[in-house]
DNA sequence: GAGGATATGCGTACGACGTAAGTGTGTCAA
DNA sequence: TTGACACACTTACGTCGTACGCATATCCTC
């Protein structure tokens, strides 16, 4: 009788954050192709029309779905260096693109503009403060971000999609004339039983390496000023 | 009457080449959701199911179009210095994923294997070779081939998509509370009047510079052995 | 309580999509 | 001429996103 007491019905109340959960949940059990409305109102208990009572249509859940896995990225702390923080913090967005393999996916596939919630923009916040730190010019704190988000989305790109999978059949197979792919054919052995993890740490390692020289570089430029 | 001087019929004979080219003209002109079979075959004048003779699935379309597009880098050459051909290498492959768009998406769509045919795999063994002659051991050569691939499509992957017109809209708009992103706001004019090429120039050159420390290192490693 | 306003879930329907299956028509070998 | 074959077309099915309208549950005002 008390309408405060009890649930509003037996059933709980949809709602916006339910709807994305059941989402996330879809596209990372079953892939993004299975996030329909249908696939994800079933996942929730309800028909798929009802979906659209907190979703303005399927480009805004999925914009919900990127907001909400962009603000669980996890930030490294308690690293003095800058090149310690930037190497955690390179491991943790790529342990975050690994744990929603169809996120980069979902990037490329969105319609409407990109996520630019608060939450989703503390990542790229912390990214800009690092290169500060590390003594780069406001320009080149921009730059290196770019370089280093693209480093990271395309090695795990590469990583998850289909390129292993192409070099593994394809090496391992064998289909590959030797004499016209003689460098393929003698490196091929490395693609297999290469750590991925060590492959990611390499890319980082240049990468530091680089943005270390630059900034030495840099600086003995402003001296000789 | 001489059955080999006049046409099969008045329309031009339906190839498989003719369909992933008008693949590739949907593609590139009204992106890859544009790429339906019904729509592809309307480039070609004819009806959907007919494309069904030359291309078992779309997959098998797409996997096409792809070998298709592969085949057409463009390899450099003239250069003596690995640094000079890694560069250009580096910069024909951005040409190509810029003339092409869509391509990363079709990447990451594709359900299938990757094309793994000789014409596709041309580029690969173009840069593992151009590694190997740089002085890197076999594994790094591996390495470096992902350090690079990722880089690159990953910088043309935020270059193109949705992250920058993200951070213009977000900026420009300045929707920010700069309070909370004091960093962000400080560099965010940097994001507009940035000139890409001279961004990727920028990781390129950290990746080169990385990758030339790595192999001096190795050097003296083997010496000092 | 009574009754209207609002919020929200459901049913139906439409035009896209990929494609299985069957039908017709042109070309060529015999 | 005739049979076989290649290939384009037609129809149809089950999927998708979602516009539209209806039904019901909750809340606000009296």
């Amino acid at each position: 009788m008390d309408p405060s007491a009890t649930a509003t019905k037996d059933r709980e109340r949809l709602t916006r954050e339910r709807v994305i959960d059941a989402a996330i949940t879809v596209m990372d059990s079953e892939g993004l192709d299975s996030v329909t409305m249908r696939r994800v109102a079933r996942e929730v208990g309800v028909e798929a029309m009802s979906l659209y009572n907190h979703v303005h249509d399927k480009d805004d859940l999925l914009q919900g779905v990127c907001e909400r896995i962009m603000a669980s990225y996890e930030f490294p702390d308690g690293y003095d260096d800058w090149v310690d923080r930037a190497k955690a913090g390179a491991r943790s967005w790529r342990r975050l693109l690994q744990a929603h393999p169809d996120l980069l996916r979902l990037f490329a596939e969105m319609h409407g503009p990109a996520p630019s919630s608060p939450e989703s923009l503390r990542p790229t916040e912390f990214a800009l403060t690092m290169f500060r730190e590390a003594g780069l010019a406001d320009r080149d704190v921009v730059q290196a971000f770019h370089a280093f988000g693209g480093y990271i989305q395309g090695f795990v790109m590469m990583e998850a999609g289909s390129i292993k999978e192409r070099h593994e059949d394809a090496f391992i197979g064998a289909e590959i004339p030797e004499e016209a792919f003689p460098t393929l054919a003698a490196v091929s052995h490395h693609w297999a039983d290469c750590d991925p993890d060590e492959q990611f740490e390499f890319g980082l390692d240049l990468m530091i390496r680089g943005l270390q020289a630059k900034v030495a570089a840099d600086s003995t430029d402003s001296l000789a000023e």
